[in-house]
DNA sequence: GTTGGTGGTATCGAAAAGAGACCATACCTC
DNA sequence: GAGGTATGGTCTCTTTTCGATACCACCAAC
């Protein structure tokens, strides 16, 4: 049964997971895993949403928090330093009277664009299933008295 | 440029992305926004690494808990709840002397591991790059005096 | 009888996120 | 020249979340 179920997976997949599996396993803690390390900062709330807003032209400051919609000045202004830090993102700044900068991605920022669009996929299909699922388990579980 | 840039997606991805930020410009917060609903989830610290840890065979509590390494007990619940709510894992519990439960992916779970396996890959392909960015930054920016 | 393992919950302090005020600048309007 | 707008942030305060730990009931082995 489960040896079936691992076969939907197709072989590259299966071998990406075997692979981090097995360091993680080791005993290797987050500072040693890299991946974990990665895979932190990506999955930082508002980074995904930032680095979609960017993926198609640079963006002002201004512009990024309008297009995310709800995230604070605070959020942004730190999660925008992190992901230059990170070498995703680059901080242009022009000296104009107000003066104005632009964010825009890297070679690198623009090579996570590939995987983050296949779990965006994977969430908009999915999307209906999970709704359905959370309905059955609230019913189940009894939100109700 | 930009338009060479952008050139270097597959074809599909940029197709993702562009629906995406369509759906996500039009004035959309997140509770109309499942695609965020479901990424905030799956983005969630420890989600990735617990559905990593069942992909190839069921858990038990105790299993997830050893083989995650620094996850509380409470985060553990807490985030398995979650995920069996989402239809993500299932859980049983047989009634044995001490109670044994053991969780398990569903078929919803075990999809979700393709998309995510792309981008345990590119972490692990561009962690080095990564790690490189960020002394770099530290090194212009200054953390010493 | 005390220790260990099962799968958790309850509680509490620390860390992080969100909301919003504030800032310096300079432009435009009246 | 007073007021309003816009730029890209920072600072502070409050709320939410997280992590560590203690504790529970159960039973088995020692």
């Amino acid at each position: 049964m489960t040896r079936e179920q691992e076969g939907n997976l197709p072989d590259t997949a299966a071998e990406v997971l075997r692979e981090f599996a097995r360091m993680s396993g080791e005993g290797v803690d987050t500072a040693n895993c890299p991946v974990r390390d990665v895979l932190d900062r990506v999955g930082e709330k508002w980074t995904l949403l930032i680095l979609v807003a960017m993926s198609d032209e640079p963006r002002r400051f201004s512009a990024l928090q309008r297009e995310v919609g709800d995230i604070s000045k605070r959020m942004l202004t730190q999660t925008l330093r992190t992901l230059e830090r990170d070498g995703l993102v680059t901080r242009t700044v022009y000296p104009t009277k107000p003066p104005s900068v632009d964010y825009r991605l890297t070679g690198l920022g623009r090579s996570v664009l590939t995987p983050l669009a296949g779990l965006i996929g994977w969430a908009g299909q999915k999307h209906d299933e999970i709704r359905a699922a959370r309905e059955a388990y609230d019913e189940r579980e009894g939100v109700a008295a």
